[in-house]
DNA sequence: TCCTACATTGGACTTTGTCTAAGTCAAGAT
DNA sequence: ATCTTGACTTAGACAAAGTCCAATGTAGGA
């Protein structure tokens, strides 16, 4: 369990009612959820909340590294937060469904000297495509 | 060299004109355009083409696997028409330039068939992120 | 309690992409 | 060579996702 909102407090985040219910909603792993979807669980419990605010947020939690923007194709990004255990996506291509998978190995150490043309690589991020046994049925 | 045109040719693709400065455009590996790239130099050739007719022929070749769609953030997508040759790609953090990258072993074979939820997998697609020579100095 | 730097708001705006109805045309048939 | 027709193209409206801004509100320190 991945309390968001401590780890916010700890770092002396200022705290406000929509920063709090944005941070709620974002609580547990294998969470994914779209700018529209954090906004509408949040109106929820703060029907005021603005969607400008929610993308405030979220980009600042991107930002400061406590959740994670995931680019699955064209549409909306998801925010994940995430952000202890390293992990990659499996996606539906047929529902768009998210599980999160762990797979062997690291993938940058595949990524040999000579093919980095001068890059300074930081990161890998794999993305696995296929049908979910719902979407197969 | 990728010739699409010549696979085009082949597949007894009803070509126009339209299609035709669309698939010149997407000539040669390495090339990485969104759509309105492609629509800004197609329309160097053929002034009046339309911006729909620009995304309709990217959709069809994607669809018959002559050309690879590319989201690599949240941005625009971009088209690549190097099919022949398996690779991914290394994207600048900052500037967004992409190179092709041919890393060691096959990505999918590194989820282990716990990790498939029932999935069938079809693809993975691993993007590399890092800083370029040019915006390093 | 008061101050103020920072956060929130609503709405306009931008970017990227989709859709449709009407017009045009490539290529096979005659 | 001309005809025919289904497929292609077009302009512009529309939509989804996200950004920006000036005005307003407020968390937290003094
Ligand atoms: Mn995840
Ligand atoms: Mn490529
Ligand atoms: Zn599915
Ligand atoms: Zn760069």
């Amino acid at each position: 369990m991945s309390d968001l909102l401590d780890r916010l407090r700890e770092r002396g985040w200022r705290l406000t009612a929509q920063r709090r219910v944005v941070a709620e909603v974002l609580n547990g792993d294998h969470v994914h959820y779209t700018a529209d979807e954090v906004h509408a669980h949040a109106s929820a419990r703060l029907p005021e909340i603005a969607r400008a605010t929610v993308y405030n947020t979220l980009s600042e939690l991107v930002a400061i590294g406590e959740v994670i923007e995931v680019s699955t194709d064209g549409r909306a990004k998801r925010y994940d937060p995430n952000v202890r255990h390293s992990h990659q996506h499996l996606v539906c291509s047929r529902c768009g469904t998210i599980r999160d998978v762990h797979p062997q190995g690291d993938p940058l150490s595949a990524l040999p000297e000579g093919e980095r043309y001068g890059f300074t690589v930081s990161d890998a991020t794999v993305t696995y495509r296929g049908v979910c046994p719902n979407c197969a049925s």
